[in-house]
DNA sequence: CCGCATCCTTTAGGATACTG
DNA sequence: CAGTATCCTAAAGGATGCGG
């Protein structure tokens, strides 16, 4: 399998932290991580509606590799997969938080619509 | 000329501030603009290594229809046109700063390369 | 000086089918 | 259940040339 387009030098801290938060539900993930603690796949895929499970893969297995979630396998039949965030992912998180407000208050004032309004607390 | 693909739906805030936000040099912009308060086409050109004029034109006209810049044009020859930060660029800015700090973090943590070393400060 | 137009390559993302 | 593999489209980004 191809790997990922590869983190490139960055230019400056920014870079670096949007170089791995960008991707399609990235921001999702971690935040389903973060309010669950564990979730297996079935779980997230269902927690982001519209996901692909290629998407949703590819995109685990490159935080992953950043190191922002841990992967845990049981052997068992059927196969359980659990998901969770590490320190690294956990402090990312705490970091967007800001940026998640500033983003719903763009949200506010340009009455765009929202897709889940379940989630209202970013 | 083809409009941006447009900002969709959002699921949260993350996702409304990351879609304005992603964009090669959309970070550096804000930073340049910020620290600088104005810059001409020129020079931001030059503050952005390695970004082509098509780019450059295309992310502050979408920065601009965002709302998060200013652009002025001075009728002249030969012609002068400043760009500046509006507020709400300046509130994202400042929202980016925590992610700035994750990533600068995340650079030292592995040891990539940067290539800019003397913005040390992001 | 500050662009716009055109063409091209690369990457992200989606659809679908199959497997241990 | 938790994935692979393959194929495809669309969007981002780059190179180059022209124009007020």
């Amino acid at each position: 399998m191809a790997k990922a387009p590869r983190r490139g030098p960055y230019i400056c801290g920014i870079d670096a932290a949007l170089d791995v938060v960008s991707g399609k539900w990235k921001g999702l993930i971690l935040w389903e991580l973060d309010a669950h603690r564990v979730r297996r796949f079935s779980e997230l895929r269902r927690g982001l509606p519209g996901v692909s499970e290629k998407m949703l893969t590819q995109h685990l297995r490159e935080m992953e590799e950043d190191g922002l979630v841990h992967r845990e396998v049981h052997a068992e039949v059927p196969p359980r997969v659990e998901y969770s965030l590490t320190e690294h992912g956990r402090t990312l998180n705490q970091a967007l938080g800001p940026l998640g407000a500033w983003g719903v208050e763009r949200i506010r004032r340009e009455g765009s619509e929202v897709v889940d309004t379940a989630k209202t607390s970013h």
